[in-house]
DNA sequence: CGTATACGCTACGTTCGAGTCCTATAACTT
DNA sequence: AAGTTATAGGACTCGAACGTAGCGTATACG
């Protein structure tokens, strides 16, 4: 197998990311791409037929989900490493730079759509994990329901991105722990 | 004064939100808004010199809040009913269809951004407000702080709204506040 | 009733980006 | 070394939408 081929669609990849992050999804174009990969536009089109399925392919393909095998400690500490690993990965990264583009094309492209709502999914699903464990075992209130719970632990973390100037500062992303589950004693 | 001119300007301004919601910021045109309006494009230039003072001014101008004054009742009813409505606003409503395309736009215009961060923190300062009363009268636990209890209560609302299928159902919005507040005595 | 002016309509010129196609060149394979 | 194939770099067509301009009509105002 020639390895051009996916030397060069790597590189596209990623470059399809940072324009989207850049410039957003209403101006995303493939040229920008094709600039940013330093690659020709054709190129780009000898490999995806459209625009949206080189978004879509960009997606999963980079997806990878580096979120630290927290296993040591309390529940309580593992959700606090799990919040402020979260708080810290949506202050910069690649992906998270993305977030405002794919909300808004996730309203009108579902293959978009299906990507972020699994992806957050996925996310969500590591602290409901971790707070059932801690309800179960008595350490944290018994009142707790691990969904809603979850809601409210990474809820602020979206909110403070896309609706305040700044992101969840990483110190508030520990209090705000404390907050949902009570002091810890 | 031409009463023409206010009337066409409101009709237009309404179908700019309307576009907005529909069709997103990354395909939203003055071509759309002129049909949605039934009003020529020549008519819209003649009031807004570019396309995102359109938006801005849309904006600013129906930004009218009829968050209901809730004054009765405790503080944690106060709270659980800001948060129905809350929920039950970002389901439906002309504005909320567009938080999406606004949390695009506001990432790359700061006219949007700045409404967008505005027009959220008085949301939230409603909130915080009630926090801030209950915790101070010893209604709520008196480890909460009122700012991250705003946040672990809206967040949620946002979240759903941006990151998954479904809004957030208005009857679990009020569970919600048992999660963060404790359970009612 | 006469005048002013806001509007509708249509036709523009322009820019920009999607997607296609072709040729020369560079890189890989056997 | 020779043949194969992916790529670069253009030039190109096409469509969409921005923003402008001119003219006829309708509506408000005095």
């Amino acid at each position: 197998m020639d390895p051009r081929i996916e030397r060069t669609r790597q590189a596209v990849r990623h470059a399809t990311l940072a324009v989207l992050g850049q410039r957003g999804y209403a101006s995303f174009t493939v040229e920008a791409v094709a600039e940013a990969a330093r690659v020709a536009k054709s190129t780009i089109y000898r490999h995806w037929p459209t625009k949206l399925e080189l978004i879509a392919d960009a997606l999963e393909t980079l997806n990878e989900q580096p979120s630290p095998q927290v296993v040591a400690g309390s529940a309580r500490d593992r959700i606090e490493q799990l919040l402020e690993h979260l708080s810290a990965a949506f202050a910069d990264s690649v992906l998270s730079a993305c977030i405002p583009a794919l909300i808004e094309a996730a309203e009108h492209q579902p293959e978009v759509a299906e990507f972020l709502h699994g992806y957050n999914a996925r996310r969500r699903q590591s602290l409901v994990d971790v707070l059932q464990t801690g309800i179960d075992s008595g350490e944290f209130p018994c009142h707790l329901d691990a969904g809603l719970a979850a809601l409210a632990l990474i809820g602020p973390v979206i909110y403070c991105r896309t609706m305040t100037p700044d992101p969840l500062p990483v110190a508030r992303a520990g209090q705000l722990a404390t907050q949902v589950l009570g002091p810890a004693k």
